[in-house]
DNA sequence: ACGCTAGTTGCAACTCGTTCGCATCTGAGA
DNA sequence: TCTCAGATGCGAACGAGTTGCAACTAGCGT
């Protein structure tokens, strides 16, 4: 299996020990920040938020767990354009890719799904002969509200 | 101006001077690495070609470089996909935006420009009402040859 | 040609995100 | 319940990138 499929939100936990992979207190305490975060989170926001449910969760268990999760295709790390120092923001894998556009002003980040993304990944499979696995559009720019404030029209 | 225009090779040196930048000994090496380098640098990289031109370069003055000149929109950096530990590339921005490819198997980086990439930084530019400034879309997966050899149909 | 100074540099010490080594602990199958 | 591969906490280490500072220099005005 290549990739994993879509799947809806609530998961995660099941699929760990779907795919035989052990289940610990820690782990659950992480899933579970992963599961019902909003979005984009970065590993420190991730530990703080997973020792609220078990204290004993400690920083090299989050970064453990954030690299199996990602090689199990279960999340996906994010740059973000660096919009706020070097470090990565962590989201759950669901359904479509989309892309992240980050306001170079107020720093906000806003999602888009589109068709023609899909259309352009299609089309490098085909003319490229190259299997897409992952991919990550990330645009940074002005966002309509600081568009008109004053940065470049 | 919110972005440089397409230019052509080996005017990095003449830009900088155009937009009333000091030129100095260690600017005009680094310069050149980056004029002459075919592509995909990390900062290390750059340093050590620097030096070979005038061994006076430092690293910190590699690093001030670089960020002017992402300043300037004169470079672009890439992550590309983190396939060799967490640091960046650097290559020189030229005519059109390109995407780019990252084998998980061999390694090896391919580029391709598409008609559909730039549709679909329209489509955000105006779905979205966002400004696009840079963009950057990297994808990982399995090139040609590496496909054949065993990774997943 | 020369002096001035804002801008640039090398250096070493630092930050910050992430990883590692290792002794200890634990989940879950037999 | 026993067992042990695999997971954990801790602290030390890592690597990329940044910073403070004193010394230097590009290139303007004269």
């Amino acid at each position: 299996m290549p990739l994993p499929r879509t799947e809806m939100p609530g998961r995660l936990q099941a699929q760990f020990s779907e795919r035989g992979i052990r289940m610990t207190e820690q782990r659950r305490a992480i899933l579970s920040v992963m599961e019902t975060a909003s979005k984009h989170l970065d590993a420190s926001q991730i530990l703080r938020k997973a020792q609220k449910i078990d204290a004993s969760v400690d920083r090299s268990t989050v970064y453990r767990t954030l690299r199996l999760l990602k090689r199990q295709g279960l999340i996906d790390e994010l740059d973000l354009m660096h919009i706020n120092g070097e470090g990565h923001y962590y989201e759950r894998r669901l359904g479509r890719d989309h892309i992240h556009m980050a306001c170079l002003r107020c720093g906000k980040i806003a999602e888009f799904v589109s068709d023609e993304f899909e259309k352009l990944k299609q089309q490098v499979e085909k003319d490229c002969r190259f299997r897409v696995l992952i991919s990550r559009l990330e645009i940074g720019g002005y966002c309509a509200a600081c568009r008109g404030a004053q940065a470049a029209g």
